[in-house]
DNA sequence: TCAAACTCGGACATGATGAATCCGAGTTAA
DNA sequence: TTAACTCGGATTCATCATGTCCGAGTTTGA
């Protein structure tokens, strides 16, 4: 959300500094944003990432599979195949009911997902705040270059930030 | 759902055997099933399990709660209130766009849930078998109660049976 | 042309959550 | 009265997510 006020490329460390959270673990899950191509990632001194598409064509759903991985949340184990009553695997062919009860589910999950775009999320958080937030990040990006050598410095991340 | 076929108390040690899982361990979410006021836990000598409600009203919602817990799958860690460009506490009241996005998503995970009950489920077995698959389960929980001393021994869990 | 600095990328420790287990308290049936 | 059988909570272990590090590659400026 926030690369859609930016206008250049943006390194993960400045993203990390804007959010307070730890550099090197920011930069892993953009680099899975990467393999999703939703970001392209430019290389060099005055790199960084870039949408890769419009943040219309960007939905929730794309960035929660490009981190947490395309396969559904709920893996059956085919207990019905094990134990004295064991079903045999010839009439296991298709999902159990349970699964498909899971799998329905899941599929309402990211049906859900799929219905909000970046764009989206972005008006919402001007809508909340009233104010052009995304603009002033935008400044922020932009500005705040401090001169050589002389680096601003985040506050430390409190500890036990369990995010998702 | 096999307690569904059951007319007296199933102890958890009988299911587990059924479905060659380990017993120990069904029994802990068994309890967690017995807390939430789903199946009642009578003890003594034949004792066991019994489902407090007819199958039509216990939804799949209801046993997902009960084990994994009521509180949404989502938390979040409020980093709009970090760094730089933190917002002040008092204009965080409300959840943030994308704590709403998820929250979302995950009511209508909820609500799929909610729409399958325990009877549905096991009137699905029964279509995908097309046999009384519950009512032969139901005879072997009466029935194979072996004579005093010797007890039937399920063949050991396959390693590795990770399950949800 | 060259070199230096800055970028991303994948490989490596650590901590927390879930999986699996054990033994004790309580109850029932004989 | 006794004895056996049940559930219940406290405990241990494995796995995954969290958090971190250093190397490969590229661009920019001199």
């Amino acid at each position: 959300m926030v690369l859609t006020a930016a206008t250049e490329p943006v390194p993960a460390a400045r993203l990390a500094e804007l959010h307070g959270v730890s550099a090197t673990y920011l930069a892993k899950h953009l680099q899975a944003l990467s393999r999703a191509e939703l970001v392209h990632s430019v290389q060099g001194k005055s790199g960084g990432y870039v949408l890769t598409r419009p943040p219309e064509e960007i939905t929730a759903l794309d960035v929660v599979e490009a981190v947490e991985g395309p396969q559904p949340t709920f893996v059956c184990t085919e207990i019905r195949q094990r134990g004295p009553m064991a079903a045999p695997p010839e009439a296991c062919t298709a999902p159990c009911a349970i699964t498909r009860t899971m799998i329905a589910a899941d599929r309402a999950w990211r049906a859900a997902l799929r219905e909000v775009s970046i764009a989206d999320l972005g008006r919402s958080v001007a809508q909340d705040y009233e104010s052009d937030a995304l603009g002033e990040i935008a400044n922020w990006l932009a500005g705040s270059v401090a001169p050589a050598g002389v680096r601003t410095q985040s506050p430390i991340a409190a500890p036990g930030n369990r995010g998702h």
